[in-house]
DNA sequence: TAATCTGTGCAATTTAAACTTTACAAACTT
DNA sequence: AAGTTTGTAAAGTTTAAATTGCACAGATTA
C-alpha cells in the first residue's frame, strides 16, 4: 500500500536525515563541547564531501565567522581535518567518517589535556610538600605534622589516578580497547522483531 | 635551612589543598558538567568527612540554594550519597572517595543516558525507512532509491557504534577494564629525580 | 498550636557562552 | 596597482546557563 509521492519521499529522505545530524549534535554536549561542533560534524559527515565555510555557514544559517570558530576547534579536537581542493581558493574542512575513531580522538585529546596541565601541578605541589618538611622541627605541633602526611598521600593517590588515565588514554589510542571491546558488525542475521 | 613558620606552614597547607580542589573542578568540566559540581566534589573529598547544604554554602560563599541544586545532580550522577548521621536533621552528603571509581560513574551514567535516547531514534527510523521502502515502485527514481539505501546503511553504523558504545559502558562498570588497564600503586620506588 | 528548621520550587538576576557585525590583513586575480 | 576573495581578530549583542532571593511545605520541637 504505498501512499508517499516521489516528493514526500525526498521530505521523509531529508527529514529523516536532519534527525541524524541533530541527534549527533546532541551527543556531542556529552564530550562537553557546544552542540554547535557537534551540528557541523553531522552536517559535514551527513554530505559524505568536504565542505567550506560558506557552505557550513548557508547550510547552518549561522554567520561564517561562526563556523571558522568551530571548525578551529574541531581542528584542535582532531575530529576535522584541511582538505586540499585544485582549482578552489577556499579551505575544505572533512571529517572523520568513523563513529567510534571520532569518540577515540574527542575522548583522548580531552584526558590527555587534563593529564598534562595535572602533572604539572603535581609537580609543583610535590617540591612545596618538599619544603614544608623540612620547615618541621621538634617544635611543630603533632597536628600539622599529620597534615602534611596527609596532603603528601593525597599526591600519591593524585598521581595514581592521572597515571591511570595516560594509560587508559594509551589504550583507547592505541586501539587495543578494540580488542576487548570490539565493534560488532551490525549485519545482524535479521532477526527481525516483527510479530 | 627552615625557614617556615608554623602559621606560614598552615597557609601552605590551606593554599595546597585549595589548589587540589580547583583542579579537581576544573578537570570536571571534561565531562561536561558544571564547575561548580567539581567544586562540591573537591571539597568534600578533600573534607573527608560528609557534608551538609550550610557547610557547603559556607565553604563556597554560594547560596544554599545552589548547593541543593548541585548536589541533586551529583545524586543524579551517581557521584554522590546522602549518609544518615545520628541527632542531625541535616542531610549529609558524601561523596566516592576513589577517583577511578568517579570517573567510571560520571562515564557510565552520562553514556548510558546517550545510549538509550539513540537506541529510541534508531528504531522510530528504521520503521520510518521500511515505509519508504514499502512506497517505492518501478517508477520511482533511482536516486531516490540509493538515498534511502544509503540512509538505511547509515543506520546500520549508527546501531554499531552504540551498541559498542554500550558494550564500552559494561566493560567499564564492570571493572574489567581494570584487568587491562590496572591502577598501578603509585608507592613509586622512590626513582627521585633531584640532580 | 505555635515556633523553628531544612530543603527546594519558582521567578528574577547575574554571569558566561554562543553568536554576529564590522573591519581588516593576507593571498590571489586581473 | 587596484580590485576580489577568504579567513579571522576584536568588540558588541544575544541567548542560555548559573546563581540568588524569596517563599513556602513538610518535618521537628516545644
Amino acid at each position: 500500500m504505498e501512499s508517499l509521492s516521489n516528493d514526500q519521499l525526498l521530505e521523509e529522505l531529508q527529514s529523516a536525515e536532519d534527525q541524524i545530524t541533530d541527534r549527533i549534535a546532541d551527543n556531542m554536549e556529552t564530550f562537553g563541547v557546544s552542540s554547535t561542533v557537534g551540528r557541523l560534524l553531522g552536517i559535514i559527515y551527513m554530505n559524505r564531501e568536504s565542505m567550506t565555510l560558506d557552505s557550513l555557514a548557508e547550510e547552518t544559517g549561522m554567520s561564517k565567522t561562526r563556523m571558522s570558530q568551530v571548525m578551529r576547534q574541531m581542528l584542535a579536537l582532531n575530529i576535522a581535518e584541511k582538505e586540499f581542493v585544485k582549482g578552489s581558493r577556499k579551505e575544505h574542512y572533512n571529517v572523520e567518517s568513523d563513529y567510534a575513531q571520532t569518540f577515540i580522538s574527542l575522548f583522548t585529546t580531552n584526558w590527555k589535556d587534563v593529564v598534562s596541565r595535572n602533572m604539572t601541578l603535581e609537580r609543583r605541589l610535590r617540591e612545596r610538600v618538599e619544603q614544608m618538611n623540612n620547615a618541621v622541627t621538634d617544635a611543630t605541633p603533632q597536628e600539622i605534622v599529620e597534615r602534611i602526611e596527609t596532603l603528601s598521600n593525597e599526591l600519591d593517590a593524585w598521581q595514581a589516578y592521572y597515571n591511570w588515565i595516560d594509560r587508559l588514554v594509551d589504550f583507547f589510542e592505541s586501539g587495543k580497547i578494540f580488542d576487548h571491546v570490539p565493534i560488532q558488525d551490525s549485519h545482524k542475521e535479521d532477526n527481525h522483531h516483527e510479530k
